[in-house]
DNA sequence: ACCAATCCGGACCAACGGGGTCCGGATTCA
DNA sequence: TGAATCCGGACCCCGTTGGTCCGGATTGGT
């Protein structure tokens, strides 16, 4: 359906929150501050570690730093760092051979300038900007029974 | 991955041997000329007729009709008839309720200016631009296959 | 020197949706 | 009337998503 994975939006909330608040922090502390699963949280941390979005300390009084501001990072590159390439199509990359039916497959579709286009809209918008405004940070746990409803 | 459904890549050749062809083509017909699954050549003429980029003729000798130019189509549309909505994100509309958790669902990224980014550039792009040159139906084996890998 | 906190790199498993198939019914032409 | 064809479903299998968990490595505190 044209969509980007949920972990790529559980990113950009991280992320906005990792601005927000500034300096290292942790991935249970990221987690109980946007309210998602921590395991979740510490998953997208990994991946926008190994991306370079995040520079990851371990140790005791470890954490997660973010390396750029938010409104120097274009979203294409948090999308490539949860998703993998931007490419619309299932055959591009890994090289050939898996599509058996090459020589029959009609799909000859020149997809490039699709994904070229799509590729570049996307890198020039930030994460700043899609950014969720203010992040109410939870407040208020008396207001909040819902417990775990997350389910769905 | 923000990829589009295989379908909608079917759709793309099945349009365009529609058009390659002219006139009113059965779907068993198209299957055999595309090289795909009968059943699956027939799901996507009848999404695609839902949609109102062709016109089924029922009937002895009936078939399938181009309703408009590939050069007047824009991928859009053909996207919209097979995915679906172009909606980045799974809450999008379809107002709210819906989300159980949302009070509690941080995820208020505002993928609307994504969203309407995508949109704008994939209705730039006609099918016509996209479509396979020749649909040569067999040959060349020895295709490119890594088409896009997204800058790292 | 030891322990606790934290990141790191996997493996693992359940659930959802894509995508391919099939069938009965409706419609039109010979 | 019968053959050809579209139409609208239902159905099932497989892959990916995405959420969890565990052991190991690293660092700071006592």
């Amino acid at each position: 359906m044209l969509r980007v994975s949920k972990l790529t939006d559980y990113a950009v909330v991280v992320l906005s929150r990792l601005e927000a608040e500034g300096g290292v922090q942790t991935a249970p502390g990221l987690a109980t501050a946007t309210g998602l699963g921590e395991p979740t949280v510490a998953k997208v941390l990994k991946m926008l570690s190994q991306a370079g979005l995040v520079e990851g300390q371990r140790g005791a009084r470890g954490g997660y730093r973010l390396l750029r501001r938010l409104a120097d990072l274009p979203l294409s590159e948090v999308i490539v760092a949860i998703d993998g390439p931007i490419a619309l199509t299932a055959c591009v990359d890994g090289g050939f051979g898996l599509c058996e039916a090459e020589h029959v497959c009609p799909v000859r579709g020149r997809w490039d300038p699709v994904n070229a286009a799509i590729r570049d809209a996307l890198s020039r918008i930030t994460v700043a900007e899609i950014a969720p405004p203010r992040l109410p940070a939870f407040a208020s746990p008396a207001t909040d029974p819902v417990s775990v409803l997350v389910a769905e």
